[in-house]
DNA sequence: ATGTCC
């Protein structure tokens, strides 16, 4: 065990102990003086997942893995939930997995990034547990911030959780051609080139989910403005040091979504302040999957047909012609929101703003 | 997670 080592978690949030082993491991890498697990924490691929790492000395460019900047944007629409007409939308919600038609070079140019990295996947979800997302309200727990940050609870809401696609995966490919897992000096050349393109890949995500929000939002004819965009795989300057966060959000950028499985609630936080050290300013990004990937189809197997899959119990359609992905992705693999915003909660590192329940999930139309 | 392994 080892001593510099915090998670957030409840007696009642069940954690796997591999995510716990690999949380002690990673933070015993050269330079790290502390590792939080938030309520979260699961087990990646060496690296757990819903972590934060702190250093003083030292970057690990594989601690924030290959989708540099992914994150989670919320869009208020100005479409009326309660006209919203399901049936219609799925069959408006086509072409959305080819690539962008629009002008690369004049939104590459507006982000202030450098124009070769235009490609085909600008604009597009990808997969694993991106998705693009239709909400409503729910509830409104505070009524006070729900209007601050200018919400309506009679309009339909949009969620983008998409990251840097291929261009993160580079930038991560090529730091381990030269460096397998070995860390960085920050006072190193090879971090500052790691950083430039880190931080290129962060603005490129960034712009990745606009163009996904707006091409949804083209598809239903309807306009919306962003009211956040999280990232929770960054590298980040931090108290004289840098901070890594791998499946974490930020408790320093005002409200976070906290979505749950597309089989449950999402909820809008507002991060606390005062306690937020313990956590190392972060905030879970998410349920944390109960099950690997590579098991979740055989654990359902003939318990679930995939028109089952296809609708969830809080009556939301899924959007998912990939019959390995919507088994994957099923809400049976994911743990309980509602446990990890709890613990959030008796943590005190949040309170809860607003519900949002889910109403089209969508993953992808290809086969 | 991946211009996704052949």
């Amino acid at each position: 065990m080892t001593n510099n080592v915090q998670i957030i978690a409840s007696a009642r949030n069940w954690i796997e102990q591999s995510a716990i082993d690999q949380l002690h491991r990673t933070a015993q890498l050269e330079g790290i003086e502390r590792a939080v697990g938030l309520p979260d924490l699961h087990a990646g691929r060496g690296i757990p997942i819903g972590a934060a790492f702190w250093s003083s000395t030292h970057a690990h460019p594989h601690l924030i893995g290959n989708d540099i900047g992914c994150g989670m944007a919320l869009w208020q629409t100005d479409i009326n939930a309660g006209k919203f007409k399901l049936d219609r939308a799925v069959k408006k919600l086509t072409g959305l997995d080819q690539p962008w038609a629009g002008n690369q070079i004049s939104a590459l140019e507006q982000a202030g990034l450098p124009l070769h990295l235009a490609g085909e996947a600008l604009g597009t979800i990808g997969g694993g547990n991106h998705f693009a997302e239709f909400q409503k309200v729910e509830a409104i727990i505070d009524d006070e911030r729900f209007t601050q940050m200018g919400l309506d609870k009679s309009l339909l809401f949009l969620l983008v959780h998409s990251g840097s696609r291929g261009l993160g995966h580079a930038v991560q490919e090529d730091h381990t051609r030269r460096f397998n897992a070995e860390g960085l000096n920050i006072a190193s050349d090879a971090f500052a080139h790691y950083l430039t393109r880190h931080d290129q890949a962060m603005t490129w995500a960034r712009l990745n989910r606009d163009i996904i929000a707006n091409r949804f939002l083209a598809k239903l004819g309807a306009d919306a403005e962003l009211k956040l965009d999280i990232f929770h795989n960054s590298l980040t300057r931090h108290r004289d040091g840098w901070l890594h966060r791998k499946g974490a959000a930020p408790a320093d950028k005002g409200p976070i979504v906290i979505p749950g499985s597309r089989g449950s609630m999402t909820y809008l936080v507002c991060p606390r302040p005062e306690n937020a050290d313990v956590a190392l300013h972060s905030l879970a990004h998410g349920a944390g999957r109960k099950w690997p990937r590579s098991s979740a189809k055989a654990r359902l197997g003939r318990k679930v047909t995939l028109a089952e899959l296809e609708r969830t119990a809080l009556g939301g359609r899924v959007l998912c012609e990939d019959n390995q992905l919507i088994f994957e992705e099923a809400p049976q693999a994911y743990k309980d929101i509602e446990t990890v915003v709890s613990d959030l909660e008796e943590a005190g590192l949040i309170t809860v703003i607003a519900v949002l329940r889910p109403v089209i999930t969508y993953k992808t139309r290809r086969k």
